[in-house]
DNA sequence: TATACTTTGTGAAAGATAGCACAAAGTCTG
DNA sequence: CAGACTTTGTGCTATCTTTCACAAAGTATA
């Protein structure tokens, strides 16, 4: 398979050119350029062509992109032509927002297991989904194929929770507890660290006058 | 002031070390070499002396870091030693999320107001805040000297409310909505994308084997 | 105090990412 | 169909970030 080295940025990127090109194919816009796209979503014409350009040719010299085979090429290139499962793992606001928030099952996350250790809201049905004890993680992880485990449980009980969502044997994990977690190198963890994205404004609002 | 130019990625690992030093004071441990810090939260020990070196000198040859001092340090820079205001545009169960999170308070970062523009929400208590009508928004925020907004609304009215919170004068905003924002140049605008993150993490799922 | 360690702080090298700029390829018009 | 115009794809260059590697500075020990 190609192995091109892809930059870290690139693939976030295309998502957001996803969502755009979503809208115009939407709007019955037939055709957008890198200038134009570049301007919808703030980043420049020359970055735009430049991250597609790692996955091909896309657009026709002189007219631009085609929208809908855009939005095609770049479906299958993110995987959106697949479904994936995903277990949601501590059941309190934040885990609530994440089981009731439509985005996933737009993009083809599909939610299909919550967990939790408080017994006040094991047996809570959220939706088509009953909040089952965290021990039965590891059964449930296995039984139902889950490929993305979601961690929303306090700074404390991260790691262990973790560990358990290893040894079940999932590869990929999203981080929304304030802690460093150790996994094994196959397992992609991605932190989101909710106060931590506040706190970086407030490091401007305390230093105006840096970065670009 | 001094002016040097700071790395994208310096300030946001900037808050890991504190987390981590956080914790190391509070186990009593004194001291701690960059090579054990930098273990604890997963980066080199180089990068972790480079990103303390752009803000000054903070460690003893030899022995490594004090980590009272460092703690102290750390929080002068990233602004901790103020507290901040901040508003939460929008109360779905995210807004809800974010409303309860106690992180936000610890790290000095004070919710004190909330708004929606859903009537069955408004007046709606959560903890010490009422939900008041969007429109109040502007008078609000100039107040309450509001310096942070956090947009936790459907992206389809997120651009309106980033219109409403510029013109009120704020100067940060937080962006949960799908969608990209167009604000003017003075005002920071950081986007957190949920399904964007867990989009990210099932592009290597679909293409096992890319990126280093 | 001298010797053997340890660990910092930082220039210089390597590596990654973004932006420029232009040839090549296509469109459009009369 | 020829000439003017538009827009892509991409090598090259500039910039930004990370890593290397080592002198300088400190600690520890006898």
């Amino acid at each position: 398979m190609s192995s091109k080295k892809i930059p870290e940025g690139t693939v976030s990127r295309l998502f957001i050119y996803l969502r755009e090109i979503t809208n115009l194919v939407k709007m019955n816009i037939p055709t957008i350029s890198s200038a134009e796209l570049g301007d919808r979503v703030n980043l420049s014409d020359a970055q735009l062509r430049k991250d597609l350009g790692y996955f091909g040719q896309f657009g026709v010299s002189g007219s631009g992109y085609d929208t809908v085979e855009l939005k095609a090429a770049l479906e299958k290139i993110l995987g959106k032509d697949k479904a994936w499962n995903v277990a949601v793992i501590g059941v309190g606001h934040l885990g609530l927002a994440l089981l009731t928030y439509p985005g996933f099952k737009e993009h083809g996350l599909n939610i299909v297991a919550a967990f939790d250790s408080n017994t006040r809201r094991i047996g809570r049905q959220i939706k088509d989904i009953t909040v089952q004890p965290i021990d039965k993680a590891d059964k449930v992880i296995a039984d139902k194929k889950i490929d993305i485990g979601v961690i929303a449980v306090p700074a404390e009980s991260s790691q262990g929770v973790a560990d358990k969502l290893v040894s079940a044997g999932i590869k990929c994990i999203l981080n929304f507890a304030p802690e460093t977690l150790t996994v094994p190198g196959h397992v992609r963890v991605k932190d989101v660290d909710l106060s931590r994205e506040l706190e970086t404004l407030t490091y401007f609002l305390a230093n105006p006058g840096k970065k670009s």
